[in-house]
DNA sequence: TGCTGTCTTTGCAGCGCTGCAAAATCGTAG
DNA sequence: CTACGATTTTGCAGCGCTGCAAAGACAGCA
């Protein structure tokens, strides 16, 4: 592997100092269009391409970000993955993943004062159990956008979606339908559920506005929003001597895992028990029945996460953590209103 | 934001060479244990944390690798990318992300000669239409493995499951519960797709070791592997006039959108046709009905990729270019022997 | 005590680039 | 023809670390 062409070599072969080279390649104003030629002319020559090493050393900034999520296997997650890759690839950037599965250790490792660093010029973050204390302990250099949970303490940018209107839109759905034991499921009652808390809030707002009692007991807390737990509550649900007609899930995941609970007892969704989700995964898209669902724009959520983290990466003094609101919308499918939706293929 | 610590300024600390310190920093051998101390009191004192750019580039490598995918929002590769990160920072590599969206041009630039490189010492590569051009003009110097398609040239590595034999076992697993017409989704009959016809070659094989003849009519070609596909091939099947009373689907998603037309059709899979899947998701374990598939050591898969790449990457002359085959099973599910298997939760 | 071999520490150069400020060049007005 | 401001180019230092090879310390042995 013999040594890579650099700055030098082409600035030799142009005739000119290796400074203008650099110039021409980073595209600077000030450069004759003679010089320019000639450097190109270089730089194809002998196939020159800059050592981002370097240039990052020189310049102090790594030219990556880093996007900490719990997991990377949930489709929630892989989603936005996606369009953070795409939009922080538009302004040069390289996404880097952490995965905490879950672990606030990890978690609070990650922004801690004095985590390594430098990998990385700022941090996109979905947490799942990050506390105040984590937060407080946070290196205060460290640009950070965080999404979901939490809401801003105006040190750093919080993007999502408005969860308590888009949870009371959803068990609003329900209602509407005629349906009058609603439950719901993914309920986080402590500290670090803050998202759960505040579609629970929803839930309870619809209800109020019509002037309907919350059933309490029909109200059940899981763990996380995965599929398992989604299928266990549900598995309660149907235990009770009077079950729900309609549950409102936190997430498509655990929708899809109730689904799957109804249905491996004979009882038939929405005909005997209505279920909407959150999120909009592509799955519930497919899932049998489709999964009616709220629908987070998150290619919105992941520009603007990527776009203000760029502003904080780049700016002297940190701008104020803003509380930023992505639109959402319902999308009602078969698991509320049944094949009357025509199926979305083929 | 003050200067960062560095090496130097530990080392004054301390009273010895930068040198030192950054041995003791890397844990070189010999050091006495005196000097460790006084100069791992002076780290914590001040707070070092070495950069890592600086390293890098005295390095002269990165310690990143990128895997490089068709899409993310694909369970198979959102699953598979979970692997890799993990394996890869045993070894203290980070991942980065490249997503082609199975834009060939895309896929051939990424590894072709003179791309931008530097930033990564080594690619995981899951090409989607790579063909023996971009193979040819790939640049010889980058380390390079493939998973899934493909097989070695001798000049990288190839990981993947035996696609033959388990396409084999999975057709006879229909055949076993007595279907006799057994369609096959997801054929690529051209350059790229030697996945797709390793897995035809063992459906083929199924049928002839049973001297039952192929339907070569239920062979039925598709672009891509995702759930649209499943579900267009299986209308177009559905309106044969003999339709197929059983399924062997190229990936779980062709066989989730392949259940979805059956189901919306108003039959019953397994009781009308059983479907068979293959890579072992996470949604066909939570589908209606659950998914029998054939699953892949994606673990394994993931773990032996990285390892040859960081050997590829250490390795001063280029190590052969192996075939690696990494463990798969049949996993009976729902969609193919009916409610008998329990459901999986609740 | 002097010499040799081994272990530990050090100094220096340099990875390839960019920031900075000075130097050179150019155009134009006086 | 000179002077001055604006534009273009250059040189240098240095980002913070590691590779290399030499120097120093130390122990063992004649």
């Amino acid at each position: 592997m013999r040594r890579e062409v650099t700055l030098r070599d082409v600035a030799e072969l142009a005739g000119v100092s290796s400074r203008t080279v650099s110039n021409v390649v980073n595209g600077y104003a000030n450069v004759t269009e003679r010089t320019r030629v000639r450097v190109e002319r270089a730089v194809k020559e002998l196939g020159y391409r800059p050592n981002v090493l370097a240039r990052n050393l020189a310049q102090g900034r790594s030219g990556q970000i880093a996007l900490v999520v719990p997991y990377l296997d949930t489709p929630y997650f892989s989603e936005l993955l996606q369009s953070v890759i795409r939009a922080a690839k538009v302004s040069g950037y390289n996404v880097l993943i952490d995965q905490t599965d879950g672990d606030p250790e990890h978690e609070r490792g990650f922004i801690a004062h004095g985590s390594r660093r430098l990998l990385f010029d700022g941090v996109i973050f979905s947490p799942l159990g990050l506390d105040q204390q984590a937060l407080a302990d946070r290196d205060p250099a460290l640009p950070l956008v965080i999404l979901g949970e939490r809401t801003s303490d105006g040190t750093f940018d919080h993007v999502g979606i408005d969860d308590v209107a888009a949870s009371r839109q959803a068990t609003e759905h329900l209602l509407d339908l005629g349906r009058n034991r609603v439950a719901a499921i993914g309920d986080q009652p402590y500290a670090t559920g803050e998202a759960a808390q505040r579609r629970t809030r929803g839930f309870r707002e619809a209800h109020q506005a019509r002037g309907l009692p919350v059933r309490e007991d029909l109200i059940i807390g899981t763990p996380r929003f995965n599929r398992p737990d989604g299928a266990h509550a549900m598995a309660h649900l149907l235990e009770l001597e009077e079950p729900p007609d309609a549950v409102f899930c936190y997430s498509d995941l655990v929708a899809l895992g109730a689904i799957r609970a109804i249905v491996s007892r004979g009882l038939r969704v929405p005909e005997d028990i209505a279920v909407i989700g959150y999120d909009d995964i592509e799955d519930g898209r497919f899932s049998n029945p489709t999964v009616t669902t709220i629908s987070p724009d998150k290619e919105m959520i992941a520009a603007t996460a990527v776009e203000r983290l760029l502003l904080r990466i780049s700016s002297a003094t940190p701008p104020p953590g803003l509380e930023l609101r992505a639109p959402h919308k319902l999308i009602v499918r078969e698991s509320t209103v049944g094949r009357s939706a025509r199926p979305p293929s083929a």
